[in-house]
DNA sequence: TCTCTCCTAAACAAGG
DNA sequence: TCCTTGTTTAGGAGAG
């Protein structure tokens, strides 16, 4: 299932004139910030952009709302959880209403979730470590299961029966019995076993990868090393996420990253050919990747769009991308 | 082919 | 009684 790793760059991606030129060529207005998403791809079959003025949307990847849920599938979640470092957008299979996209996405496309690429275990992992507690019952895990991942919503109910056998099946997950006192319900609560929390972490980063293969970006090595120390080796690029996949005491690190900026992730020059070989290339989007009110957020350009100060202030006739404007003022070093 | 992992289905018991 | 939870067994699919 592993994939074979492209050689390693000589350097950074960040660095290399070629690529610089190809991911600047979208802003040549806007300098190289410390940090900044900025990666063309066709957008994920999951988007459900919300259409701004100007043609441009922009898209919300917190699942407060059960429309936000349904993009979960796209896995690009996983970051905002910090279970997976942000990167590059996964290409889920391919829906044919995305074959044929205007040159302007279409808002709200009609979703047809298909079924997620997690196993129970990891999906299981996930809901338990999204939980404040990092503890939930088989319920709550039914529960987060069906809110993240909109094909169990429909799915026929025989795999609650399978998330149960896992929990009672895999060593990896332990019961702890409810405080009679204070228990409402019945059943008990579950939780990962600390020993076993590496292991379902690396099932769910290879399991990610193996998913988004179609992006040759997430096969370097810088990346991938990347992924697993929670930083890129990108110049002074800072990542988005600050876990530590590894570190078991993630456990009791916020899943939402404190810090507020835009990573930038530029093609290889490999990822843009791979990419053009993608049908849904054609398309030629960029997505626009940004922290911000505790959410990751990332707007949706045309590939042809230019970021200069027309673009930003195109983006900032609509109230909800004001601010998302806003910060890419500020990593283009102006003000508004 | 074999092994392993994972998924699915089913049966059963216990408890609310 | 019904439903949920938890356990166990069995079989099949897919990948390495």
């Amino acid at each position: 299932m592993e994939k074979d790793v492209p050689t390693l760059p000589s350097i950074s991606p960040i660095q290399s004139p070629t690529n610089a030129s190809k991911a600047l060529s979208h802003s040549p207005s806007l300098p190289q910030p410390s940090a900044t998403v900025l990666h063309q791809t066709a957008p994920s079959y999951s988007l459900c952009p919300v259409p701004l003025s100007g043609g441009l949307n922009t898209h919300c990847l917190s699942p407060s709302t059960p429309s936000d849920q349904d993009d979960l599938t796209c896995l690009s979640w996983l970051h905002q959880r910090n279970l997976l470092p942000l990167q590059h957008l996964p290409k889920m299979p391919t829906l044919p209403q995305l074959e044929s996209l205007e040159p302007l996405p279409t808002p709200n496309l009609p979703l047809s979730p298909g079924k997620p690429p997690y196993s129970f275990s990891s999906l299981i992992f996930m809901a338990i470590e999204d939980s404040p507690d990092k503890r939930l019952p088989v319920k709550g895990i039914y529960e987060w299961i069906v809110n993240n991942f909109p094909y169990y919503r429909t799915a026929p109910s025989g795999w609650r029966n399978s998330v149960r056998h896992n929990l009672s099946l895999s060593k990896s997950f332990q019961r702890i019995q409810r405080d009679k006192s204070q228990s409402v319900g019945k059943g008990s609560l579950w939780c990962v076993c600390p020993e076993y929390r590496p292991t379902l972490q690396e099932v769910l980063k290879k399991t990610h990868y193996c998913h988004i293969n179609n992006s040759s970006l997430l096969n370097s090595p810088v990346l991938l090393e990347a992924a697993d120390y929670g930083q890129t080796l990108m110049g002074d690029t800072t990542v988005i996420s600050d876990m530590d996949l590894n570190n078991p005491s993630m456990s009791s690190c916020s899943l939402i990253p404190d810090h507020e900026e835009l990573v930038a992730i530029e093609l290889t020059e490999e990822a843009c050919e791979e990419s053009e070989k993608d049908p849904l290339a054609d398309s030629g989007y960029i997505e626009f990747h940004y922290y911000q009110d505790q959410q990751y957020q990332y707007l949706v350009l045309p590939g042809d769009t230019e970021l200069d100060l027309e673009t930003v202030e195109i983006l900032q006739l609509d109230a909800e991308a004001q601010e998302a404007a806003g910060s890419l003022l500020d990593l283009a070093g102006g003000s508004h």
